[in-house]
DNA sequence: CTCTGCCATTGTAGCGCTACAAAATCAAAA
DNA sequence: TTTTGATTTTGTAGCGCTACAATGGCAGAG
């Protein structure tokens, strides 16, 4: 800590532009417009600066512009591969537009909040968040601070934008595709969980569909984890305690899916001629399960490019062409639902 | 963006030491030192900032101060479960010292070098990697700006401190692990890909352990991916091709490990007797999967936890007891291993 | 040779906050 | 009452950078 003579503190811009005979600003130009500068003179600032290891101190510089290139992402879990596009998109925007995005876990709507504080307190130039559900401090710290705010992975009323698609639209289309290949007692799990805000739209539109096909939406179980295997098992068997005669299963995510699936293995039943099963979210291994696993895609990458084209636009000062965005979704139908009531009712 | 008169500009602590009636100083003593502050004063000053809905400019706050609070993370993926506790880990440990954690996904050392700069940029006060082999212009920035940096996942040789277990000694275990259950002509499917560091170990290891035990390690592929389950058929395939003998395939990850089991599904083998199948990670899948999968369990929590005390740490000043830190592993023994060359030779 | 206009470069000031030292306040001791 | 010492509060300066205005240099026009 000791700094021997003054040889190596901290690189700044200051020493860059001893080093280069310049005057700081030339070097902050360098950086920040090149076509002011001249071609010569960058081509020497920049050659020094990657000499001495100089990086920008993006604090200082958030100061002074009072700009940041910096977006920050919520998002509620890793624990399965479903954000995995979705972030991916995310980044490849960013990039594209020389913004940088950080992501941030939070698990729980009260971590939530604390990321939003962090990455206000980061001074981002604005950040994504999932679902529309969120504590009160949060929506008004949002409100006062008026940050580029784009909640994704849902349609409609947002807090600033928003986008994603419709749950409740991929519900319906899920049930009419169930009933369409003949299953009569479709039962559906639900997630009463933390983060519910992108779940909370299902039961009502499954109860609703079902009525519309004059079926009963009584085979409802709410399961307290959206991701886990272990969640499938147990899902399968409540509802079984219900009714044995139940036909089909609606998952909230490809994971609870496979769960049954492995669980219906267990058992010796026969997918789907005993029991139809749908996954949601098109994770890998809906593909590579054995049956493959019908389930709702919901264009993921495109969401998460999506969001940041929207926080980056809010942030140049362009207001965007829409404030709600529609990456809409897609039922891809596999064996795991195939013909499921070929030998039914 | 015209502010109308003044009334609502961007909360500062100017104003937030004005609306309370105290000096600026105060307002910053109340957050950063609350002790110096008298409770009464305190409180009130809480109040005003928490009406006006202000947030400490973080920037502001690390130029003045030179430190900061926010610890970077750079990750190599969220396609798997894989780090899901490790990232836990990172969290909660920065969280009880009041530290902040963000993420930057970085798949390809490029974009690992790109995502150090950001967070030297952003002047973090440290930042842990995933592995060992990182670009020399990374390993340059390191070295001259003297961040705190962690690597994680490895064991030994570090840039500047390191915690995780040795891939080559669990590798080692494994194979102990399979021939001790009955098999001889092991498999061994690798990564080769641009994150490779915490993978490039376990070939060699693998090769010298099964000389030691006198057999040969001439069953060895590269996958190029290790987080897919296509690369599991992939490998099974091109390994049979050299031998259909093979009795045992040890897998990079789970995830690979549970594609040759659908693989084996398919073909109809029976898995141990046929083959036996081990992963590596302990990813919620292994344990889930018919039959469960024997694999290598990693700390990953306490990995996580134990790089984020190393870098606050060295972060306040005092060195680090050590600057290794070796978390351990653990092979789990589960069914797709168990009794496998019982009817073999 | 001077003047205008244009470009590259350079001062100046200040972003919001904190370290540090100085000042104010107040209770208890002299 | 004055002094002391501890506690609480407040100026001052400056972190590293950028917006903006101002400077200098230099070509071509007058």
């Amino acid at each position: 800590m000791t700094k021997c003579g003054d040889m190596t503190g901290p690189v700044t811009m200051q020493s860059v532009a001893k080093a280069a005979g310049v005057s700081p600003m030339t070097v902050s130009n360098t950086f920040k417009y090149p076509e002011r500068v001249q071609e010569e003179t960058r081509r020497r600032v920049r050659e020094v600066a990657a000499e001495l290891g100089y990086i920008p101190n993006h604090a200082a510089g958030n100061l002074a512009s009072g700009q940041s290139r910096v977006i920050g992402a919520v998002i509620p879990s890793i624990k399965n591969s479903s954000f995995y596009k979705y972030v991916r998109g995310m980044q490849d925007a960013a990039a594209e537009d020389g913004y940088e995005l950080v992501l941030k876990l939070a698990d729980t709507k009260r971590h939530e909040t604390a990321a939003i504080r962090t990455f206000i307190g980061l001074r981002v130039a604005g950040l994504t968040l999932v679902g529309k559900e969120h504590e009160d401090q949060a929506v008004d710290l949002l409100r006062k601070t008026g940050v580029p705010v784009v909640e994704t992975w849902v349609h409609g009323d947002p807090l600033d934008m928003a986008v994603g698609y419709s749950s409740a639209a991929a519900t319906r289309a899920m049930v009419d595709h169930l009933v369409a290949v003949g299953c009569r007692r479709i039962g559906f799990v639900g997630y009463a969980g933390d983060v519910a805000g992108r779940y909370t739209e299902r039961l009502p539109a499954f109860e609703q569909r079902m009525s519309e096909h004059g079926l009963a939406p009584d085979l409802c179980h709410l399961a307290d984890e959206a991701d886990g295997f272990g969640a499938g098992p147990k899902a399968l068997e409540a509802l079984c305690r219900m009714d044995m005669s139940i036909d089909a299963l609606l998952c909230p995510t490809d994971i609870v899916a496979a769960g049954v699936l492995f669980e219906c293995g267990r058992r010796g039943w026969k997918v789907p001629e005993r029991l139809a099963v749908a996954g949601w979210g098109d994770y890998e291994i809906a593909s590579e399960i054995s049956p493959q696993l019908t389930t709702v895609q919901p264009n993921a990458y495109e969401m998460g490019r999506g969001a940041i084209e929207m926080v980056i636009a809010r942030a140049s000062g362009l207001e965007p062409e829409d404030s709600v965005r529609n990456t809409g979704f897609e039922v891809v139908a596999r064996a795991s639902t195939d013909n499921a009531g070929s030998d039914a009712a």
